[in-house]
RNA sequence: GCCAGUGUAGCUCAGUUGGCCAGAGCAGCUGAUUUGUAAUCAGCGGGUCGGGGGUUCGAAUCCCUCCACUGGCUCCA
């Protein structure tokens, strides 16, 4: 037995002496691979490449061009900034360093001394220069007493807790260079590959993830094997700044907010009112054919409608406090959620099945106390409108209803041109049932009627634990913003609790008393979430259906202002909108502001445009697209929508 | 809420060992210009330097505190 028999992924097989490492596997079929193998996956299991193989084994090469090789690349690249900071400053302490999506992090305790963005390029320089030592990851198995002893003798009290969950027989340390960490691998070679070093930024981070216990210091950073990745890396997060909603949000007049009115109260302007309101209207519409009917609610509720749906209980201390009557001190409690309300009209009159299911639906403005610290632009506010509806329906009506919803947030997701998006089921976690209100029964025939439906209809998902509601599970749609951030938009809920709660009724064929189920939807999710995501999506550019100004006229001089309002009168009897930039500005100039304004189309008119009574058409971004007549435009505007 | 950072005119920023009346560009207003595909010229107005308190002969600058914002963490009905 001095050989073994290595298969490789495309099937092909061939021997090697008994403890080859897949560097020497490498090596062996060229040595430009060799020089290019970051780990190797053995039977499923990422390896150091230098490990050595002991028996017959299916084997990958993994190199940059894998995805389990930059996550590699990028754990090595941790403990490399660990080794930098160990030199640096001696003493520090160490949490977790992973690899993440997109690069690196280590969680450091510094003591007393804190890092700041500004001590960054110094480590970066550091890590480079430790790089260039090309220093062994070396891979060595401990005993736990062993390596109890080692951090002992270091002070890391960090590592000693990691140790405390560790089993003896399977601890393994890594070295490079002076620097030794607790780590079950794999790692890279060596420090060499590692060309390029950037430190994004520091942030505070609860050890363990506990805000009960020590906070950290948590550096991020990416690395490449070459200089031009990482400048291209860098020009994304341009890019996305760039696109940021925040930014864009304010650049094109769209929204704003007001120290005095409040942090996280987004105030629509015009211009973002004219976006959200085409959305609203294509929901509305899109509903109406649907069958739901639409309902409008107070703001405000009294306690016991909390305290009745569950909310009060699990989020009283949580929330805006009551607002109180002056005379009476009755407690009102803005509205966090719709659903109360609904479950107030469901029970307004006695209900027969053959009035289910009912859909009642309400663009719904509702307040939620957010920490301080989680506000962000529209994405996480205080006060939102979600495009919500609840139906209630018999038990056996569910799965259509379902699927009828599904339908809806698909055809509202492609429509606004989200290609990219993943559906996750939201289970709640079955180690915190606590957490939750409601029967384990009406738990499990809520899952299994999400997981059916999704199964139904071939859609893609994923199941996450713990992400439930605290009244069902969920079938959330998350999307992925410019910075590579996944969003929560619509969702779809399952609920048989609160239809208990409020001791909701319809009368059967059978003349008894049976409990409706109810389904929570919100294709949108909430309109200044949606409308933040969809901004950096389309980078400020709305589909033209959504925009709000399509075109602006701009005139060669005021000679031609006459004729550029009859064109506005014409163009508004065929539907578009737009404006006239009728300023004594140059014509290069107002192509600037247009273009600027992001302003789809720019109709110039001079004295050619005047006496042939045509338009030259300037689009957004691309230029100039010749000559035509304000209904060739309108068609064009049209056939492009 | 926690850690780190930022806050000067509508916007972007200068003013960085405490020291004359706090500056610029863009935007705005007024006037001139009547212009052919990404910024015409000139003049003018505009800031209790985020709020409050303190140190100092003197604070945009140093200290405390509150607010808002940024990057994360925790949380998210």
């Amino acid at each position: 037995m001095s050989e073994i028999t290595i298969t490789f992924p495309d099937g092909r097989q061939k021997a090697y002496a008994i403890n080859s490492t897949a560097m020497d596997i490498a090596m062996d079929i060229s040595e430009g691979l060799a020089r290019n193998v970051l780990a190797a996956k053995v039977n499923g299991e990422v390896w150091d490449a230098t490990r050595p193989i002991t028996q017959d084994a299916e084997l990958a090469l993994l190199t940059w061009r894998d995805k389990e090789g930059q996550s590699t690349f990028w754990h090595s690249s941790a403990h490399l900034l660990a080794e930098a900071l160990e030199a640096l400053y001696p003493g520090v302490k160490f949490g977790i360093g992973p690899s993440i999506d997109r690069g690196f992090y280590y969680d450091v305790d510094t003591g007393d001394r804190s890092l700041s963005t500004e001590d960054l390029p110094k480590i970066e320089q550091k890590m480079l220069e430790l790089a260039r030592n090309k220093s062994v990851y070396e891979r060595r198995e401990v005993t736990k007493a062993d390596a109890i002893a080692y951090f002992e003798e270091k002070g890391d009290e960090y590592k000693l807790e990691l140790l405390d969950g560790l089993d003896d027989g399977s601890i393994t340390f890594y070295q490079q260079g002076d620097f030794v960490d607790l780590c079950r691998g794999p790692h890279i070679p060596n420090t060499g590959p590692i060309k390029a070093v950037k430190l994004l930024n520091v942030a505070g981070a609860y050890w363990r993830g506990d805000e009960t216990r020590a906070q950290m210091t948590r550096i991020y950073g990416v690395s490449f094997p070459k200089k031009k990745e990482l400048d291209e890396h860098l020009a994304l997060l341009e890019e996305a700044k760039k696109r940021d909603h925040r930014k864009l949000g304010a650049e094109l007049e769209l929204f704003m907010f007001s120290e005095k009115v409040g942090a996280g109260l987004p105030i629509w302007l015009p211009k973002g009112t004219a976006i959200r309101q085409r959305l609203e209207d294509f929901m509305k519409a899109e509903q109406l054919k649907r069958g739901y009917t639409p309902v409008i609610t107070p703001h405000i509720g009294k306690k016991d409608l909390y305290v009745t749906s569950g909310h009060y209980e699990k989020y009283g201390e949580d929330s805006f406090q009551p607002i109180t009557t002056p005379r009476e001190g009755e407690e009102f409690y803005l509205k966090p959620m719709n659903c109360p309300h609904h479950c107030e009209i469901y029970g307004h009159r006695p209900k027969s099945y053959k009035d289910l299911p009912i859909r009642i639906a309400e663009f719904g403005t509702v307040y939620r106390y957010e920490q301080s610290g989680e506000l962000h632009g529209l994405t996480r506010v205080r006060g939102f409108t979600q495009d919500d509806a609840h139906i209630f329906c018999t038990p056996d009506q569910v799965k259509g209803e379902f699927l009828d919803v599904l339908d809806l947030t698909m055809h509202v997701v492609k429509k606004l041109g989200f290609e990219n998006f993943t559906a996750q089921i939201s289970l709640r976690d079955p180690k915190n049932k606590e957490k939750y209100i409601g029967s384990d029964e009406d738990w499990e025939k809520a899952e299994a009627a999400i997981i059916e439906a999704t199964q139904e209809v071939g859609l893609e998902t994923v199941t996450e634990l713990g992400e439930a509601a605290f009244y069902g599970p969920k079938l959330d749609f998350m999307i992925q913003d410019a910075l590579g951030r996944s969003w929560q938009l619509g969702t779809i809920q399952v609920d048989y609790n609160l239809p208990k709660r409020f001791e909701l009724e319809y009368i059967g064929a059978d003349n008894e008393a049976h409990r409706p189920v109810m389904i929570h939807r919100a294709p949108f999710g909430s309109m200044e979430r949606f409308i933040g995501v969809l901004i950096e999506h389309c980078a400020g550019k709305f589909p033209l259906w959504l925009t709000p100004e399509q075109y602006s006229i701009l005139t060669i001089s005021d000679k031609y202002l006459d004729y550029a309002k009859e064109l506005k009168t014409e163009l508004d009897s065929l539907g578009l909108r737009g404006i006239l930039d009728q300023r004594a500005e140059k014509i290069g100039r107002k192509i600037r502001d247009a273009e600027v304004k992001k302003i789809p189309f720019m109709l110039i008119v001079g004295e050619e445009e005047a006496s042939a009574q045509k338009v030259s058409v300037r689009r957004q971004g691309e230029g100039d697209k010749g000559s035509m007549t304000a209904e060739e435009f309108a068609k064009m505007v049209e056939e492009m929508s």
